[in-house]
DNA sequence: CTGAAAGCGCTTACAG
DNA sequence: CTGAAAGCGCTTACAG
């Protein structure tokens, strides 16, 4: 009962023994460079005739039958935003700076990346069925979400959290901090009555915009400066919107807990009068090229995401749960502020 | 000679097949529904006892065994800009907008996406190693990687591209309508002496940027209008710079091959103390959320990608070679002209 | 309706 | 240094 169900595209290590009379072990020796268990020379024909034959060894076979995929993944959780009406989305253009650079930086180590975005579960089940050498997860919010991918892979790499420090290795920067460099810059031109701009401030206190609120709510209790929280989502409709509020507020000086935010906020403000940092400063928080794009350009914190993505490439290949790198953040002052 | 290499993460098909003593085929039927194999009841015990034990399907191994992956590669070739000293990436908004558009429909129809960038042989051969359903290419220049894509995928779908027709499908829009539109409405609003900013113009005149400037052109011939070229990257950083030339050009109106490099001549020309649309009127290409980002919000070309995703995400399915959809544009009108 | 077997393409101990 | 075999976890004809 010979059933040959070739897939018929391209050639296999076995097409390679037999055309050279080796058998396939040898040819996975020799292309793997395990020179200790394969001679130079016939190592040198396996690889000759190998690119004679357009081989191209298949990864999802050499996942399942060794110990690595070279796969990561990379979840998104939380980032669904539907439509608008123009056909845009309105997504924090945070995600795809984060995604370019870690494939950048995974594939330079010969991963590949691969992306889950939306609703928590819809993005943990379907990475969890992969055999990844690392999950990525960025927005988990669940204990449990962590503990289903932990399951399969082992090694999960939570970035910009605040739990889950003994089950994973986590990648963060100083939230607190980042937030307080940025309140303390608006006390310093001299913002009298200040706000802070973001989602989830008590709903969700262990997600990044609460952790960003307290540390401007320390900072601005210290230099002894009212803060009042405008609750919006973080895309630049929310941003918009937050103008009124914060006219209406009266302050002269408004946080927010990303660029994104204060890209909105800026073009609602203007759009009513308000001169930018003169009549209200803004700050914006992660530096990204929307900051420049914007006028006038962000004060912003900078999160150091290069540093992050370095960190998590290092993790994935040596990384242990209970490793934590805590990535400094730094004042980036433009115009705005 | 018994070698027993579980990787020893979560249960297999074998575990519940003993437990419930019943081999794995029939566990394997019960849990994909083929329920002409199984008896109603067997398969809902099986599926019972699947979700106590707390099994996860390995999609490795699935789509090493039979046809399907449920796997899809996006090549983002041609892409890679290195950091800049601010640490912040000048990327092109667009890719972040397609990846999570294009991830969310195909999440929906049972597909994971894998996203390769950077230099065009860097991303076609590690796309080329892994068994995907289907490979999606931007921004592929060489009839030779389309080949490699096609030895081992078979289903490959070019985005955007003028060529590889007869080989792949295609999906892209009628760009040369688009320039065309953005264009004539610059026409319509007087302009006498027109540029057109893009990359690539002469040396790579099957890219994008060309083709654009191909249906400006005809646009403005038609009119009897001068159409100038500038020659910038597709960056913010490069529209800013372009904003020097335009001037010396002394040009009423500028058409942009992608809304990025309208956002940075704008803030090029308002440094300058232009006033926009008045002095020089502007259009964008592509209606990514940077369009009513900036100020002002960018008249623009909206290259109804929503429905060209769809068309992707159709075509993976079925597909064949020489399927083509072309999209028609739309012109968007904001401020900027 | 159920089971035993072969196979997907690779890797890794182990024996020569 | 080289080869034969077993295994990764699943799916799919085929036989009962």
């Amino acid at each position: 009962m010979k059933v040959k169900r070739s897939s018929g595209k391209g050639s296999t290590i076995r097409d390679i023994a037999q055309a050279l009379g080796v058998c396939t072990a040898t040819v996975s020796n020799a292309l793997n460079g395990r020179m200790d268990k394969v001679s130079a020379s016939l190592a040198a024909d396996i690889r000759r005739k190998a690119d004679e034959m357009g081989y191209v060894k298949d990864l999802t076979a050499a996942s399942l039958s060794g110990f690595k995929s070279h796969l990561v993944d990379l979840i998104i959780a939380g980032s669904f935003i539907p439509a608008t009406k123009d056909d845009t989305w309105d997504i924090n253009p945070f995600y795809g700076e984060l995604i370019f650079r870690l494939e950048h930086e995974a594939r330079e180590r010969g991963h590949s990346l691969s992306i889950y975005t939306g609703h928590e579960e819809q993005c943990v089940s379907p990475a969890a069925a992969r055999r990844s050498d690392a999950i990525v997860a960025l927005g988990i919010t669940n204990e449990q979400s962590l503990a289903r991918l932990r399951r399969r892979t082992g090694k999960v790499i939570v970035l910009d959290s605040y739990f889950g420090t003994r089950e994973a290795v986590v990648v963060r920067t100083d939230e607190e901090k980042g937030a307080a460099l940025a309140t303390e810059r608006l006390v310093q031109r001299g913002c009298k009555k200040l706000a802070f701009v973001g989602h989830g401030i008590t709903e969700f206190p262990q997600n990044i915009p609460a952790i960003r609120y307290r540390g401007a709510r320390k900072a601005a209790d210290a230099a002894g400066v009212p803060l009042a929280i405008v609750e919006e989502w973080t895309h630049l409709a929310g941003g918009k919107r937050a103008a009124e509020t914060v006219l209406e507020l009266k302050v002269d000086g408004v946080v927010t807990s990303a660029d994104i935010l204060a890209a909105g906020l800026i073009e609602g403000l203007k759009t009513r009068g308000v001169r930018i940092p003169d009549d209200i400063a803004v700050t914006g928080y992660d530096n990204l090229s929307v900051a420049r794009m914007v006028t006038p350009a962000l004060t912003t914190v900078d999160q150091g995401l290069d540093e992050k993505v370095r960190a998590i490439c290092a993790f994935i290949t040596e990384g242990q749960p209970g490793d934590i790198r805590v990535v400094d953040p730094r004042l980036v002052v433009r115009e705005s502020a």
